[in-house]
DNA sequence: ACAATCTAGGCAAACGTTTACATGGGCTAT
DNA sequence: ATAGCCCATGTAAACGTTTGCCTAGATTGT
């Protein structure tokens, strides 16, 4: 077993509320019995066991974090925000991801409780209701990108909605007329509202133009797919707007290799702008997604609810996006160009 | 206050052991005792307390990760390694990062204790010597390219001084004669063994060659400025090996705003294979070290220290690393030729 | 010199569980 | 019918802390 508190007191001749009160910094111990009992701690070897203390004190400096994924730049950018402000505020992180269905993510919520202080949720597949089941009451809880609902949490949100009109306006601005969309995994809140908002600028658009919608999940493998099959296409689209850069990522690989160059004969863009987006040659225009930011407001939510739990705000904030644009869709002179062209031609 | 066992135990009229006993599965209870406590656990929305049943049963499932930081492609792949053999034993993970110091990392260790099973910790920048003394002597650690020390704990490596040389070799074989190294942060051990391998290969070579070391980080920033250094050297290199992939991507940066091309003008290669290594363009050339078989091998050998603590396995086991060939380096024969021009030129 | 106050430190309850042991009622076996 | 058993359930100790309250000695004020 691992050495106590009692093994110390015993060992210092002091009570167990003595050394409990030096590990702690209390007062009203004399320099002497503190040296003695800090001397024999360190010679023991004693390290205060979390749990107990958990248990009487009910904190635990730590939030949970439950994700669909660890995995990617999306993920790392949205950990890098959470992550700064928790240890900005001393908090630990206990994470757990890769949640299929609701029954998982449940089970990963009950199995939180009473180890972290509150926790942080970013569920795009699973209807937050849901998740409030499993939530014991009264744990603060703030959501990320999750569906709207009645849940009582908090949410911060992007704008995906409006980041996909910006940039299906952005195409038609620059000319494109038949402008593809590779959407995300189908139940995803995210790539729903990435859709929605493409099929509205669309609709919008006096150049009416019936939807190119192609499916993918998210991943660089079914960007390729989706890239071959838009290559291959007998109409070809003059625009893939993807739903997040991966698949664009992916995409790009699947056109070049058809022997199409991008953004000459097909202009592409991709949604989140993680940071390989600007490596990839040519350099990819897409929505920039506040990831970063999105994880530091969370936690900064999160810490309200903690501190002041009976005064929850029921808020959803969404955060702007912004276009980026860089080499990928070409420029207004250059498609106008092409389009003469093909008139020429046809 | 939460709703607890008690409170269950009341409303459903037994005893807090019978509610025990329907919540982890015991047998001994009629179907009907069970059904009535199941309906009253849910109604009050009851979800065991997790620090209390650490305190008693010893376990907490979950395992401490310490990292120097979370955040970049590096630390994403390990972190998968980690999560999916994590998930697939029903491990959660207690993470903490970004600790500057030895004192930082002893106090995020100490807060552990209680409230994981084991630690998985990556330092190289700390000696593990001194975090040692954080831990409980019981908890059971392993280390992940953390320096050779004294440690009891048991520890996977890459096997940055092989991947280096063998780097080195191949640009030598390519027939380069002045390879400069970008080194990585000076204290952190990864970087000297990358930088031992650089100088040992070097000096194995016949051709007689001074070491051209630059100062880096491992940020892209640093690469970048190495990068420009490189640019305006009087007698400039003719490779560059960088310590890792994202100073080879702000190298390439450098080199391409100075009017260099690469590898025409300048080879250029990189350590880790990170994803992004082959998206740049020219795709890079680098080292791939199995950071993912890393992470998923280091929680493989804790789980096998926490089952089994008695036999605890010193064992440092180093992970091989791989040449990736792209086209960052150009091939002998476009070597050659350049060389070639400059013997007809000079 | 004695009451009042202060101070160092001990005692024991509490946190929410799990689990060894105790109990008592209904069976089965004779 | 009664001894012995099993099964469902209850009782209470234990896990390692924190902390309110208590005590006894020391210090202060008069």
């Amino acid at each position: 077993m691992a050495v106590t508190m009692k093994d110390v007191a015993r060992e210092a001749r002091v009570s167990i509320a003595t050394v409990s009160r030096v590990v702690n910094g209390h007062g009203n111990v004399t320099k002497e019995t503190r040296a003695r009992i800090l001397r024999v701690a360190e010679r023991l070897r004693y390290v205060p066991d979390g749990a107990a203390r958990s248990l009487i004190t009910g904190l635990t400096h730590t939030i949970g974090v439950l994700l669909p994924d660890l995995y990617g730049e999306y993920f790392s950018e949205l950990l890098r925000g959470i992550d700064r402000e928790a240890r900005l505020r001393g908090l630990h992180l206990l994470v757990s991801s890769s949640h299929g269905d609701a029954d998982e993510a449940s089970l990963a919520l009950r199995s939180m409780n009473g180890r972290v202080d509150g926790v942080l949720i970013m569920s795009p597949h699973v209807d937050a209701k849901l998740l409030d089941r499993a939530l014991a009451a009264t744990l603060p809880t703030v959501l990320m990108n999750t569906p709207a609902d009645a849940s009582r949490a908090p949410a911060i949100l992007t704008d995906n909605y409006g980041g996909a009109c910006a940039m299906v306006e952005h195409l038609l601005s620059l000319g494109y007329e038949r402008i593809a969309h590779i959407t995300g995994p189908e139940s995803n809140y995210e790539s729903g509202e990435r859709l929605r908002g493409y099929r509205a600028a669309l609709g919008r658009s006096s150049r009416a133009q019936s939807d190119l919608v192609f499916a993918g999940s998210f991943t660089e493998e079914s960007g390729y797919l989706a890239g071959r099959k838009i290559a291959a296409a007998t109409v070809r689209p003059d625009a893939v707007f993807a739903a997040n850069d991966m698949m664009a990522i992916g995409c790009l690989y699947a056109l070049t290799e058809a022997g199409l160059a991008v953004p000459r004969d097909v202009a592409l863009a991709g949604f989140d702008d993680i940071p390989t987006a600007r490596f990839v040659t040519p350099p990819l225009t897409t929505v920039r997604a506040q990831t970063t930011e999105l994880g530091r407001q969370a936690i900064q939510e999160l810490a309200r609810a903690i501190e002041n739990p009976d005064n929850v705000r029921h808020t959803r904030h969404t955060l702007p996006t912004r276009l980026v644009i860089r080499a990928s869709c070409g420029d207004a002179r250059a498609v106008s160009q092409r389009l003469a062209n093909k008139a020429a031609e046809g």
